[in-house]
Parts: structure tokens; C-alpha cells; sequence
DNA sequence: AAGGTGATATATCGAATCGATATAGACAAA
DNA sequence: TTTGTCTATATCGATTCGATATATCACCTT
């Protein structure tokens, strides 16, 4: 998924490593490390997805090739299995404009099906761990009542996406 | 720290493989892998902090030891330096009874120190962003909202900690 | 009783990622 | 000049992940 992001963000542009880290944190939700970035960054470069352009004295610029971009739609358009990482899916959604308005409604929506069966569990597991049989940890207790806010957050979230992303396709 | 979270564990009775990856992923943040717990046990049966019992059948039950219950303690008492990983301290969260009251408070106030830097940080990001000038696309825009809200949800969550942990503290 | 199925449980592999650290140029301040 | 801070690339060892293999147990069906 770091190549999706990488190739992703060189889609727009070259830019070199540091500036990648600093974008790619700039969205919120992954601070991703150099020793995660510079492999990357050579093992895209392998692969012949990106190349090395001349950047200003230290800088190493890269820019997508041809191969790159092809890369990236089949990431971009490859549908998200069911075991999809949190990080992935919102990697996913900082490129879904590249993809067309139905598929991204989809998209949006598969996540949504996915969250609220997580939703589903964690309120049966909470119930179970508020039984005084099994008295949990004050503490323990409020991280799972908290995830489980956090997982109700994301759903009222993705459905405001959704609602957004019909209202604007109509409009068009 | 996933050795902090299985010897936390183990502190309050055996358990095998399996009913510790379950009672990790209940609290709600971490589906901890196989492929990471096994070799975790591993590590901590070598180091001697955790001796396996026999278990039923094919289940292998381990119990920490008293090295183990010293090396938690250890854990438990430093105090977490600026770069802890957001699961780092829920983990610590999750054992946060282990410690007097005072110190409680003090790990959560700590937390919020650093989440509200964090969001003053994103906030500044954010209306960068919206300048017409930089036109970010709106996914990456709506990923950002949603990291900063969910910082603000965090910081309230915290005061509400907090809070809870000073008057439970002062009813004793 | 025999066989099938699904949940439980341990184990291991290669790859991705992390966190820490080293190095060094650019630029500013003292 | 020296000192320090920010930018930038790079690499190391350790951790964690995701996938997969394998075996056992519990339960159901026939």
C-alpha cells in the first residue's frame, strides 16, 4: 500500500522522499518511517514504476513513468477484498477521485458494510465484558467503549462521503 | 509493547496462544497476527519472564514468573517519552490500573499534552489545504477533517478519564 | 460408528514496516 | 568561526504483518 501512496502522489507531480513522508503525513493518519519510505522508493525504482529525475543539490527527485501510472490503476481499480487493513482503505480513499463517481460509492459503501459488522461484535463483546461475572478492568472497559465510538464515528463519516458523492454526481 | 500487553495478561492468570490473541483484539485496537505473538511467547519463555504449564491437550498455557512480574512493573513505571506510538499508549491504557491514581493522571495528561500539539499541527494543515491556490482534492481533504476530529474526540475521551480518575480517587 | 465440517490452536515464512541512528549539506545566528 | 537547527538521504536490526500449513477437537449428519 506504500506503493499506491508513493505512486499515488507522483501522480500529481516529482517529488523527492522527504517531501513524500511530510504529504503522506500531512493526511493524518500515517506518519510513515524512512526506513519504510527510501526501500520503497528503490524497490519502486526496480521495478521500473518510477525513475530518479535530477533534483536541486541533496534532492532526489522521482517521477512516475508510463508503467507507473499503469501500476496504479490496477491498484486503484483492483476491488478492495474483505480483509483490507484500515490504513489500505484509506490510502484507497485519498486517490478515489481518480476513480468514477459509481465506483467510488461503492467503494465507500463496502466499507461501511465492513465497519458495521465490526460494530456488531464489539457491542457483543462489551455487553459480555460489563457482565459483573466477569468484572473488566475500569480502564479496559473504556478503550473498548472508545473503539467502539471511534467505529460509529467512521460509519456517520463514510455516510456523509456517500451522501456528498451522490449529491455532487447528480449535479453534474 | 506486545510484551507488555501479554505478560499484563498473564499477570492476572495463565492463558494459551489463541485466548490472548482474542483478549488483545477485544479491547478493540489490535488484531495482533500469529506470526507476531508466537515468537513473542518465544521471546519472553527465553528471557525467562513467562514459563509454559501444561495445557489441555493441544493448548499450551503459559504463566508468567516472578522475572516476568518485575520486568512488567518495569514496564509499567517508565514513563512513556514523547514519541510513544498512539498503540503504545493503549496498551499502557489498558494495564493503566496497575498504577496509584496520581501517576493515572499524570499518563493521561501527558497524552493529551501530545494529541493537542498534534491537533494544532493538523488544524494548521488543514487550512493550508483549503486555500484555493493549493485546490486539494476533496477525499484528501475529507481524510484530514476526519484525522482532526477524531483528535478532538480523543482529547475529550482523555478529560473524560481524567475526570472519572479524580473523583473515584477522591471517594476513597 | 463413520465421515464431514467448522472452530480452535500452534507454528512458520517472507515481506513490509518501524524506530533509531548515522551522515551531511544548507542556512542562520552568535 | 563555531554552533545549532532544519532538511534530506540512507541503512540497521527488530518487530509485526498477512498468508498459509497443519492438526486437533466438537459437533452434526447419515
Amino acid at each position: 500500500m506504500l506503493d499506491f501512496a508513493i505512486l499515488g502522489l507522483l501522480m500529481e507531480g516529482p517529488r523527492h522522499g522527504y517531501e513524500l513522508k511530510h504529504a503522506l503525513g500531512e493526511l493524518g493518519f500515517w506518519k510513515v518511517s524512512f526506513g519504510s519510505l527510501y526501500p520503497a522508493l528503490r524497490r519502486l525504482e526496480k521495478r521500473g514504476a518510477i525513475g530518479a529525475i535530477g533534483g536541486t543539490g541533496r534532492r532526489k527527485a522521482y517521477a512516475i513513468t508510463d508503467q507507473g501510472r499503469e501500476a496504479f490503476d490496477t491498484l486503484l481499480k483492483a476491488d478492495p477484498d474483505a480483509s483490507e487493513t484500515d490504513r489500505a482503505f484509506q490510502v484507497r480513499l485519498a486517490f478515489l477521485g481518480h476513480l468514477p463517481s459509481e465506483r467510488r460509492v461503492k467503494v465507500l459503501e463496502e466499507r461501511r458494510t465492513r465497519l458495521s459488522s465490526q460494530l456488531r461484535s464489539a457491542r457483543n463483546t462489551l455487553v459480555e465484558a460489563r457482565t459483573a461475572r466477569k468484572n473488566t478492568d475500569r480502564y479496559r472497559l473504556a478503550l473498548m467503549e472508545h473503539a467502539l465510538r471511534s467505529t460509529e464515528a467512521d460509519i456517520a463519516w463514510l455516510d456523509g462521503l456517500v451522501a456528498t458523492e451522490r449529491r455532487v454526481a447528480t449535479s453534474n
